[in-house]
DNA sequence: ACCCAGGCGGGCG
DNA sequence: CGCCCGCATGGG
């Protein structure tokens, strides 16, 4: 039965559970119940649980209506996904990968919030990152609705005003004049909001003169915090499956990955990444 | 104890 | 331009 906090998905494609496994930004700022399987997540309507019964999701939040709206949003839930794994199915490690992790989505975050989390994304590892960013929150999150318990992350200006000595505290190590520098930058001359629905080239370039940003951070940024699918990042998990899957395990280099996977899935090469890394990651330890 | 983690900036040839 | 190197920290 329809219910005003209730959202119906299409029959296997979305997994709450192996969407929030996937390491992207809203899974950082988010608290996961494997248990119950309830992800609660900040926002500026308040907090916003969801949790999947089948193909139900059911939302909670101050606001239902904006809550409703929120998820449908973040979690990308208008693409069409039967045409979407259609399309990225060229071979059959990418088929197998998309079987084993059937209903894992692309998730779409504020730009300033996925900018500052894959600045402290390099060389650096997910559940540090995680660690981090709760930290930062913690410190410098401003609360919302006025509950000091209900913190978001912290703004461009609230981290560019932070000294590189509480910033350091945090545990961001090298990174942490990377990402003053960014928030100062976000805060005065570049407004990130302003990029939305830029195209991917532009909107790369402009994220490229960020400090601590580079390629594959921008890619990222691209990807997750403006939602454009032809952006493909290239990290240390999707050059190793694209190497020994696709190159025959030859040491291959970041421009002749790019232009592979820009052949193979064009527009869509974003969630074909999102599949290839996710199957890197969770393989490595899978064996 | 040792090794590695969703790279990037700077310096050098 | 392309390559190579150092880099802060916490967990396995």
């Amino acid at each position: 039965m329809a219910s005003k906090n209730r959202i119906e998905v299409t029959s296997g494609a979305f997994s709450l559970a192996h969407t929030f496994g996937s390491a992207q930004p809203l899974t950082f700022f988010g608290d996961y119940d494997p248990q119950t399987g309830r992800l609660t997540y900040p926002s500026r309507h308040g907090p916003i649980s969801v949790v999947q019964r089948g193909d139900s999701l059911i939302v909670g939040g101050d606001d239902a209506a904006a809550a409703v709206a929120d998820v449908r949003r973040r979690f990308r839930l208008s693409d069409d996904m039967p045409s979407i794994y259609s399309s990225i199915s060229t071979d059959p490690f990418i088929r197998d990968s998309i079987r084993r992790y059937d209903g894992l989505r692309l998730t779409l975050n504020d730009p300033w919030e996925t900018t500052a989390v894959f600045i402290l994304s390099q060389f650096n590892n997910v559940k540090r990152i995680r660690l981090i960013t709760k930290r930062l929150i913690d410190r410098f999150g401003e609360p919302l609705q006025g509950e000091p318990s209900l913190k978001g992350f912290p703004s461009a200006e609230a981290l560019s005003s932070a000294s590189e000595r509480e910033l350091l505290d945090c545990g961001t190590g090298f990174r942490a004049k990377y990402l003053r520098s960014a928030a100062a930058f976000c805060s005065s001359s570049l407004d990130l909001e302003s990029l939305e629905g830029r195209p991917y080239g532009e909107t790369k370039e402009a994220l490229l003169g960020l400090d601590g940003v580079g390629d594959k951070v921008a890619d990222c940024i691209a990807l997750m915090g403006y939602g454009l699918l032809e952006a493909f990042p290239i990290d240390t998990w999707v050059r190793r499956v694209m190497e020994r899957r696709y190159f025959d395990g030859r040491k291959t280099g970041i421009r002749g990955l790019h232009e592979f996977a820009y052949g193979r899935w064009g527009r869509l090469s974003g969630y074909a990444q999102l599949y290839l890394f996710h199957d890197g990651r969770l393989g490595s330890k899978r064996g």
